[in-house]
DNA sequence: TAGTTCATGTAATGAGTTACATGATTAT
DNA sequence: ATAATCATGTAACTCATTACATGAACTA
């Protein structure tokens, strides 16, 4: 009885641009500015770099669907500012019409356990426990962006946006609460393991 | 009242070399055998491809982690065996007692429901339909696994392996049952905004 | 006859991250 | 004095995936 493949691979195209894309809509916005949002409100499901940021703007720049304005401060560098074009919400639209690729998992404590039995339960108790306080140091702080969507934005702002910005951190609450519980379980597999490793 | 980053990324190396290893710890085997037993096992959390797997296993032999035997097959094409060898099973057993990177999710469907005001809720009920029905799917796999495991592997090898391998099964059948249950409360969020959209 | 499985590998490309470079200002 | 923030960018690198190449045997 031959088992079936869990998940196949799916082709990836690169989707760092709708991202940014995404951001420029709401507002016009510099790169820098555009690096701390991903990292205030995306960071949990998304994450961007300024070694992706800088060329993708660039590169839609040229492809016209954004466009550049250059901003003088005073007591800070100078800005380039972004703004979305009538190309660039087309782009956009189209993307987010499209089924996304469905995602493919990558841990490194899991495939730790999967080979766990070449050197016994006693190493993971740590290490779990580490991954737990991990979960819960997130589910603070999607609690803090959460207070801070109901309560800083601005009211007229939360009527469009509210629901679908709940709706990414409820997935990411119940995500983070489902490991720091998944946890508590590994921790009672392997601790009863561990009882008989001893015998 | 500024908002902290909710992750922070880490660096990482390369772990492919860890999985091949980890699969040479339990009996010597070929690239192909080791690429499927990633697809029918692993799969869920981790997966490896061939572009990887055979550079892999060259360059492991040349650290002297394995060791490679010829093995003549009829009616298919030779085989390459790999072995495991004292060197390689230190590097296995340093690397499973350290502490593993924390992931970094990318999830284009949060990605688009963030942004999904642009055009509205309308478009997600099928993609989130389709989102469940991936999750639902990956479960019924998951307990074809579980099923096989407990079953079909000879009742020594279960004394070793099996709480570690249900301790990882065990994620996946709560992370896919996770999001399952969250594209029911999204759909919910949703659909109450779409109850207003028409107003 | 067409597709799948067995079996190995390389080349090319794309994606993602880190390190480096610069430099002023502001807070501790 | 030191660190952090503001601000932009490039170069190098690693990682991951896909496409390509070969070829025999078996199955529908």
């Amino acid at each position: 009885m031959p088992l079936p493949y869990i998940i196949e691979a799916m082709s990836r195209e690169n989707k760092s641009q709708y991202a940014i894309l995404g951001i420029l809509a709401d507002a016009p916005r510099s790169g820098y500015e555009i690096k701390k949002l991903c990292d205030q409100f995306l960071s949990f499901f998304w994450n961007e770099n300024y070694g992706n940021i800088y060329p993708a703007l660039k590169k839609m720049e040229a492809e016209g669907l954004v466009t550049m304005e250059r901003m003088k401060q005073d007591g800070s560098p100078d800005k380039k500012v972004y703004t979305i074009t009538e190309a660039g919400h087309t782009a956009l639209k189209d993307w987010l019409r499209r089924p996304p690729d469905f995602r493919i998992l990558r841990e490194e404590l899991l495939l730790q356990i999967f080979f766990g039995q070449t050197i016994g339960a006693a190493p993971f108790r740590e290490k779990i426990e580490r991954q737990k306080k991990w979960c819960q140091s997130i589910i603070d702080r999607l609690n803090e962006v959460r207070e801070y969507v109901e309560t800083e934005i601005a009211p007229e702002r939360q009527e469009d946006n509210l629901p679908y910005w709940l709706a990414t951190l409820r997935f990411g609450l119940r995500f983070y609460q489902m490991e720091s519980d998944w946890c508590d379980e590994a921790q009672a597999i392997l601790l009863e393991l561990a009882g008989n490793e001893n015998d």
